[in-house]
This record gives structure tokens, sequence and C-alpha cells, in this order.
DNA sequence: ACGGTCTTGTAAACCGGTTTGCAAACGGCC
DNA sequence: GGCCGTTTGCAAACCGGTTTACAAGACCGT
């Protein structure tokens, strides 16, 4: 292994400090981290020595006697990139960072590596993992486990011994589901996130939105054809292109139930392009109460979710089970989602 | 110290592995990283105790003797929640992140720690810093450089040794008020991110947009009085705020140059709420071209920077800088911006 | 002058791996 | 049977810190 290149030149390391300054390596390790230990004008002049060095203790070497690296790791199975697209998931990191930088913890990102979550996790030098958008079936998650680290699951439903965050999805979607239909709306096009296999896991998110719609639906007697289930992926232009496809596909649907705030956005747009206005033509309703919903025109009907507020519960969740008191080590909580109206819904126009 | 807590009740290490095993430390190393040094059944019979244990190399210890972590900090001067309501940094996190993750690099976040950076920066574990926000003047800066980390500067001019992206933000501006201007428009508000004082650093990224639109309005003979340019932080709600209070305050512009596309789309909500119609009464340009200026109505006219290409380019780098080879160490590289006409700009009203 | 406590510093063990150098066992060949 | 080259495994050094146990002086009281 070709090591180096890593640090420039060669940094100095303690024991230059120490030689540099005419005393043990544990004296300079004191100067820093025990001064009392030493002798004042000892330890201001090895200090002194130190910056003149540029001298750092090397994180590593630290991390290693410390036995905790003070860090710990959002893991979750796509790629960054996708990550940080989705405002989603910004919205939960902000959740999370608050809480973790409050409390000195560094933050690290998980995901898969070369297409390993496994690979990336045998890496990761954390102290423990908040997981997010895996859900049980997942191999991966099996491997988590077994190496033992402090885990919480979110939007997933945990073993036991480990934290848990979820959100009611089911009663958030049959609000936004039962808000149409007293509305007067019957013909609801409904746009789900993945292929429905993805779905089958009866605990995944998409799966506890479905069954909110489905329940509200049912008390209304009203029936879903499988062409008005259609998967449109969290985003605009996936919204966009899902809306104008059932278009063309000859369905005109008063109403339009989206699990997700983006694609809704998206059918806003599509809305406008087709010459339907919102709301008085068409109805759209969204997931999550993200920020975007502040730029939509008009302003987004939605179902929130304290998406932040997941975030950090997670994070203190986690915390919690790393401290020594671990209070809250197998704790699994369920937050509240709410429908909030706001403009992009209206009941259904009296006629054709 | 405590320490535990953290491996929960004590995970295998790889003494234990060995001993289980009936062979050495080396041999249980060379099973998983060099198996061609043990007879094949040996290499086998170790693996299965490792995974029977659980064992999963420390990798904190493999860390520190392979005297790199494999891990790139990106480096904020905002603390992290604000990092990732950013929509801005997002996208850049996006672009470094691919190149990153594709080169098996992970990412770490570095932010303030208890309000000191050069703290957070010291607990880093990573291979080379990609510093983003911060321009020379912050001391932080330069206690970087004296630890000597291999470092990316963006959106700063960096010292010869060290690379450094950055952006024609001038040219962006200049072109977008050019652009107000030869509609006819002579009242324009400008919207800058943050207070003056941080523009007197000629290097900032605000002093250099700034100078591009002076550089039109002067072409143009048109004067900006100090009212006329107002501080909106680079939000929704910064711009919405930062305009009605000019209009509070008598302004009656026909354009808004805003430094930020977030700013930008507040304006626009505020502009509907005062009745003033986009593009018709007012003209509106943003600064980025971030996602959110899909979502806006009308869509914005704005100044695209390669947000996502300006992450790549500074991961790659780093990253050359990391690898042996080093080529491109003391690049810099001044990447291209371009004015995007959309619809929220229109000639200026012919009277009022 | 002597034993006891405090102060100041050091040497060595340790954290949990990887890697180098060496040695025993093995096999082939003359 | 003796010599040599491979295989296969081990012991020990090392990465760069922290921490423990101990020692040398200084200081103190009697």
């Amino acid at each position: 292994m070709v090591k180096a290149a890593s640090d420039h030149p060669t940094r100095a390391r303690i024991a230059d400090v120490a030689r540099e300054a005419g005393v043990s390596k544990a004296a300079v390790s004191f100067a820093f981290n025990n001064p009392g230990r030493l002798r004042p004008e000892t330890a201001d002049r090895i200090r002194q020595v130190a910056t003149a060095l540029g001298y750092r203790p090397h994180p590593v070497a630290r991390m290693l006697t410390a036995g905790s690296t003070a860090t710990i790791g959002i893991m979750s199975p796509q790629a960054l990139a996708q990550v940080f697209a989705n405002p989603f998931f910004s919205l939960f990191a902000e959740g999370v960072a608050t809480v973790t930088e409050e409390r000195g913890f560094g933050l690290l990102f998980i995901s898969p590596l070369q297409g390993s979550l496994e690979r990336a996790m045998a890496r990761a030098t954390v102290d423990g993992v908040i997981v997010i958008g895996l859900d049980r079936r997942h191999p991966e998650v099996e491997a988590i486990r077994r190496v033992g680290l402090p885990t919480v699951l979110v939007d997933a439903p945990a073993w036991p011994e480990h934290g848990a965050i979820e959100v009611d999805d089911t009663s958030g979607a049959r609000a936004a589901a039962k808000h149409l239909l007293e509305l007067g709306h019957r013909d609801i096009l409904v746009l789900t996130m993945e292929p429905s296999e993805a779905q089958d896991d009866a605990a995944s998110v998409m799966a506890r939105r479905m069954r909110g719609y489905q329940l509200a639906l049912e008390e209304y007697n009203v029936r879903l054809s499988p062409d008005q289930v259609r998967v449109a992926p969290p985003t605009f232009e996936g919204g966009e292109q899902a809306f104008l496809r059932a278009w063309e596909d000859g369905l005109r649907p008063t109403a339009v139930l989206s699990m997700s705030d983006a694609a809704a956005a998206g059918v806003l747009q599509a809305a406008r392009r087709l010459g339907l206005s919102v709301p008085d033509d068409l109805s759209v309703v969204g997931f999550d109460d993200l920020p975007l919903t502040r730029f939509t025109d008009p302003p987004l009907t939605t179902v929130h979710q304290p998406v932040r507020r997941k975030g950090e519960e997670a994070a203190r969740m986690l915390l919690s089970a790393l401290s020594a008191d671990g209070s809250r080590a197998g704790e699994h909580r369920i937050l509240e989602t709410r429908l909030v109206v706001r403009r992009s819904t209206a009941a259904v126009a009296s006629s054709a």
C-alpha cells in the first residue's frame, strides 16, 4: 500500500515534538490533554514547539485509543448523488445534523461502495448508524445487525433491541384521500414512488401510504383501477411525465394523490401545460410538506410529516444509546402526520 | 474516558478470532487481505470463525496502519443544519459525491464544532479537504494551511500550492444586469446575500457579482442609490421580506437583481402579494440556476453557474492531488457562467 | 537526618489492526 | 541422504497517539 501522499511532505508526529522539546511523548500528550500534570512552563514550551512544527495530533490514532470516533453515520441505499438531490433527505439530514453537531458529533454519509452497502459499512468509522430508506428485507440490514453497531431505523420496523422512528403514513394518506373525496372527487389518479414490487412489503412506506388511500376510498365505495395507480419517481420530472402520460392514455382525473411533493409539483406544471387550471379543473395533493411547496403555484395541499424532527429524534435516540445510560435504547416512536390544506385542492367542478 | 458503550457488549477483535481458530493474528489478517499467503483450507476456516464471531476489522485501526482514511472532507463555515437547508450546497455536494463515491472515497462534512472550525478540523479524519464559502480572510484558512492537509478552495482565490475552483461571477452578473438594462429597466433593486462588510473583500463572491452589476450599470449610466442595494439572506423568506420592506420604504423598482435564486423566488411571492404581475409589472433575475427555478411561477430568469460541475471538478482536483501523481496539484480553474432567460423578465412597461 | 507526600517527568503497555523477517515443514531433484 | 526452493505460519515491529505505573527530586514536619 502506498502510504503517504496523504500526509504531504510528512507531518510532524508526537515523537518529533517530543524530541524537539527534549521531553518524552507522554509529556507532549499531557501538554495537550492534561496540562495539570506538567509544570506550567514546561507545558508552554511544549506547546510552542508543537505549533512551530505545525503539529496536530493524528485524529485516527486518537480515535483508536479513545475507542470511539465521535461520529455517527447516516446510511441509505441510494448513491450519494441521489441523496443530495432529494430534498426529503436534505431536510432529514438537517434534523440529524442539528443534534449531532450540538453534541459535538461528526456526521458521515454511508452509501453503497461499488454497489455494496456492506463494504461501505465495513469502512465506516462511526459509533452508530441511522438507517433510512431500507426496510427489513434488505440483506444489508441483517449484516449491520451482525456487526452489532448501535442502530436506529427510520421508516422501517426495527428489531426490538434497536431504536426506531416511524411516521403515521397511513393516517396521513387516509386524510389526504378523504379530503379529496369530501370535495366530491371520484376520479382520482394515484402517483406512487416506485414499482409495485416494492409495495409488497407491507412495512414499506409506500405500502402504508397506499393502505391509507385505500381505506378512505373504500369508505366512499370508490374503486381504483390498476390504470389509475402510476409510478412517478419523486422528482419534478417524474410527476410531470407521469401525469402527461396518463392524460395521453385518455385518463381524465379530477384529482391527483401523489406520494411525494416533488412529483406533485411536476403535476402542477403538467396541468399548466395542458391548459388545466389548478385547483379549478384539477386538485393535487402531495406528501411530506417539503419546503419546495412554498415555491409552487398554487401552494400545494399536502400531508405534513415532521421530517426534520424525525431526523432530530433519530439522532437523539442514537446518541442516547451511545451514552452509557442508554435510556432510550430500544425505543420505538411513531410521529404524527397531518393534512395541510393549501390552495391546490378545491371542490370538483359541477360538471364537465 | 469511558470507552466502550460504542462497541456494544464487546465486539470480537482480531485476537479473539485468532485464538478461536488456533492461529496467529497475522494469519487472520492474511485470511482477509492476502489469502494467497495461506493454505486455502486454513483461510477458509479462519473466515468461518470470523463470521461466526461477527468479526469485522476495526476500521480505525485499519486506517492507522494504512496511513490514509479514504475519506475527504467538505468544509464550510456554516452550521450543518444551514448547509443542508441550502439547495446550493446540496447541489455542490451532489457533484462532489458523484466523483468521490465512484473512486471509493467517503465524504465527511466538516462544520464548526462549538463555534470553532479549527477544533472541527482537528477531529476530522480525512485525507484532504474541499473548502467552500470561506475566503482568505478567515483565520481558519491559515490554520488549515498550517496543518498541511491537501486542500482545494472553492469560490476563493487559493494559495499557489493548492488547487482552486472559481466561477466567473462577474461576467454572469454583468450579463444579468445588461439583460435588464436592454429591456429598458432603469429602476433596479439589488438583493445581496450578506451585510456589506463582507463585500469589502474584493475576492468574495458577493463583491464579484456586485462588480458585474456595476459594470453594466455604468455602461448605461445608471446609478444605484445605497437604498437600492439591500441584504436578503439566500432564502425564500429572505427575498420576500426584503422586497416587501423596500416596497414599504416607497421604492418602486421595475426590476430586481438577486444574488440568489432562493431570494428571487421569495420576491416572486412578494410581488404576487402586492398584486404585481411578473414579468409585466416587475422583472426578476436570480443567480445560480438551482433546480428550484423549475418550480417557480413564472420560471425564473437567472444566471447559470455549473454548481454540480464545480463540485465534481473540486473533487477530481483533490483526488488527483492525493494520488501520488499529483498532476493537478496547483491547478486553478475558472468555470463559466451564462444568463438563462426564462419568463420572469420582460421589457419595462411603457408607462406607469 | 529520616520517612512521607507532592510534584514533575519517564518508560512501557496498550488500542487493533498490517507487514516484515524468519523458521519449520514440505517437496523435488541429484 | 543432502541440498535447495516453496509453502505456510508465527513472532515481533510498527502505525501515532493515550494512559498507567513507577522513579527522582523537592518539600515538609518532626
